[in-house]
DNA sequence: CGATCTATTGAGCTTTGTCAACTGCTGTGG
DNA sequence: CCACAGCAGTTGACAAAGCTCAATAGATCG
């Protein structure tokens, strides 16, 4: 990392807890939703017997291809992972970042086979949850049943968000007010991160030319709302950012 | 109806099913899919129990509203259900139309509310589940959680169909072979149907102007894919506009 | 049978994609 | 340590797909 920037996803104290994880998992996005949605320490407890903790996996390491045969869904611990389909032609359409906290294979259930590549963009750990032994699990927890409701039903929501007819503007703010706050969520800096993905990845899950992407970012800095050098960016307007995200993220 | 095609959603030998189907219900969607993943009679029955048969609807009502609290997911019985959003400049944005047998209010779960509207284009009767003891009884039925994961994880997957970035004639091709199969799927013709939804909507929902879809649709009706006569459809061209199709929907 | 709404068609324009050239990182080997 | 290769990103000029505006045609419904 050349720039002055602290980035709290490869920050050693967080990696630091792996020893201890597979029996308290403080990151697991697992653990901490269920605790916050009142699940009690026994039900944890159950919860941890099944996950496997995976990783760590490098940029360009893949966790999972289309048409694998669906086993688990894996919530990601550190790191950030790409999702993305090849269509017939060859394209390559990226169908979303998954950052720390969030769950990646859900798509998968439905014909128990993954519909999508998920790929690490940089170095990534995971928690691998075999899915029958998770929903078998769930008919005991209905707490833990209610959260996986909840997590599939958010998903089909998000993936509607991106498929509005908006700008090039509103897209490319849209996609950087998310980032913001998906990692604010974590406990990350809402206003300073890091890029994990090429312009040519955003470009394509923003449905763009790469040389779009360049050029509004680069008025977007003129503008006074973001600094960008390389892959780091800074927030300097979010209420402005925020303004133009608005007709895309709804609020 | 005008034209000389018949199109079963409207038959009197469905409508006429109406007073059974409390106690049977051939052609709700979720007993028919239960039933075909190895749900047995007695959990079936359980399963009625928390049905509540809705409508006729009639176009223009509304099934739920924007903000609604989350109460209950329904499933078409018969006719067609318009989703769809209002962004903070008061445009609407086509979610998605759902047709005989398919599921809506999925996306509620998450935040307890609708965050969308959901109206009737045409006449529409739906079966309601009461989405709290549909899970509660899911927990006692491994079947039924396993059938509400599935619809859900399906969903996903549909909403990220159309976000690619595609041509107006691979969505419009894409958007009349989908319905023609998710027609088949509930025994209408695959080749003749209706749209029940105006040009306007289609747009919409393809994130296209409304002339855009009147042209393309001429010029696949001079091409020799289609017949289309007002809101009648034929397929002419099956194979040659799957091929166009082919691009958005992967198979 | 007119009023109104929906759909179609044409003309011009805007946004964004394409193509091409260039810059500047990064990493490797001499 | 420097030179060079290779790739990611930027920038400019041009083209094209699709949008907007405007006018017309057709359907529906009282």
């Amino acid at each position: 990392m050349s720039s002055g920037i602290v980035f709290p996803r490869t920050d050693a104290s967080i990696l630091a807890d792996d020893g201890d994880s597979l029996t308290f998992c403080s990151t697991c996005a697992f653990s901490q939703a269920c605790l916050s949605e009142g699940m009690d320490k026994s039900a944890l407890s159950d919860l941890h017997v099944l996950v496997e903790h995976v990783g760590p996996l490098h940029a360009g390491d893949h966790v999972f291809r289309e048409g694998d045969p669906f086993g688990a869904i894996a919530a990601v611990r550190a790191g950030t992972v790409k999702t993305y389909m090849v269509d017939p032609d060859g394209r390559e359409q990226v169908l979303g970042f998954h950052l720390p906290g969030e769950v990646i294979g859900l798509n998968a259930i439905h014909d128990d086979r993954y519909p999508c590549n998920a790929v690490a963009l940089d170095t990534v750990m995971l928690c691998r949850f075999s899915f029958p032994r998770i929903a078998l699990l769930a008919t005991r927890l209905p707490n833990l049943q209610r959260h996986l409701f909840r997590l599939m039903s958010r998903d089909i929501g998000v993936a509607s968000l991106f498929a509005g007819d908006h700008s090039a503007d509103e897209r490319m703010a849209a996609f950087l007010i998310g980032l913001s706050r998906r990692l604010a969520q974590r406990g990350f800096s809402p206003k300073r991160f890091q890029l994990t993905m090429s312009r040519t990845d955003i470009a394509n899950y923003l449905r763009q030319a790469p040389e779009t992407v360049s050029r509004v970012l680069r008025r977007f800095e003129r503008e006074g709302l973001v600094s960008i050098k390389q892959r780091d960016v800074e927030i300097l307007d979010m209420a402005r950012l925020e303004a133009i995200a608005l007709t895309v993220l709804r609020h």
